[in-house]
DNA sequence: TTACATGCAAAGCATTTGCAGATAA
DNA sequence: TTATCTGCAAATGCTTTGCATGTAA
């Protein structure tokens, strides 16, 4: 008997992720309610799997880098997270479920969330044949003190 | 003596293409200029550098991959051309210079370009301390017959 | 008990790099 | 001639996989 049994506050991120970990049949297993904690009680965060490796760490536990792709992969497809590929080579974690998009600050490798009631757009209807799945906004700037040549 | 003095055409991308590699002070060998004619000689195209590769093979001849990326860094640097990152693992290298957004076609993993003049992005002004490189956006979408779960 | 999950190490794969030889002007 | 470029092979770094062991219910 998994001893995570709280009530459900629908106003907390974490128990909103756990109940739904839960209602999907995957099991609860102290690897995942760690990560979904990490997760979902900081607020909204932009993270990649090296650095939710090192927070679990700091935590003096640990969780091997397969199994923290294996819950990510999982949690994205229970969407409870949703990937952003900002750059060739990593992908980052985004636990903020509300329509938003992402300012992404080239040269610190940073995100940073632009909600949605600043942007307005208005796509073109979808086809009938395709099923819309996501709309991917990056903003991508770079700090004005990197002047680096266009 | 580079052999490839043809008018400088102001309508067409390879001809244009050319004029801004000769300028820009790389010298135009070979190889760089094999690329640049499937690059802009076939419309507006988002080419991996894999599919680079096997059309320069097509035409009975090689270039190593090295050259290619090398060659598709230093285009994007003269913004002959925008890298596109849809997929984790695999970069797009797109050669439409008109402003515009990308549909992705995530099971066929092919992009198709949607004009901007439909659509309507209203950003927050950026900050006067970031400088803004691009805007991308991305609409994913899915088959409708490719019906997996979300 | 048993299906499912974890973790290690190895594999995979796109991309980058080091460097010797080739080439443009 | 000489700075620049090319190509090979090796290296890199993120992510995935195979499989033996562990665990939740």
């Amino acid at each position: 008997m998994v001893n995570n049994s709280k009530v459900y506050d629908p106003f907390d991120a974490y128990s909103i992720a756990l109940k739904k970990i839960e209602e999907s049949g995957i099991i609860p297993t102290k690897q995942r309610r760690v990560l979904a904690k990490i997760l979902f009680k900081k607020g909204n965060r932009h993270i990649s799997a090296e650095d939710l490796y090192d927070e679990v760490k700091q935590e003096d536990r640990k969780i091997s880098m397969a199994t923290i792709y294996n819950t990510l992969k999982q949690f994205t497809i229970l969407g409870l997270i949703r990937e952003i590929v900002v750059d060739k080579n990593k992908s980052l974690y985004d636990t903020n479920n509300e329509p938003h998009y992402h300012l992404y600050i080239e040269d610190e490798g940073k995100v940073h969330d632009i909600p949605t009631n600043n942007i307005n757009l208005d796509l073109p209807s979808v086809p009938a044949c395709l099923n819309l799945h996501n709309i991917d906004v990056i903003v991508r700037v770079r700090s004005v003190k990197d002047n680096k040549k266009s």
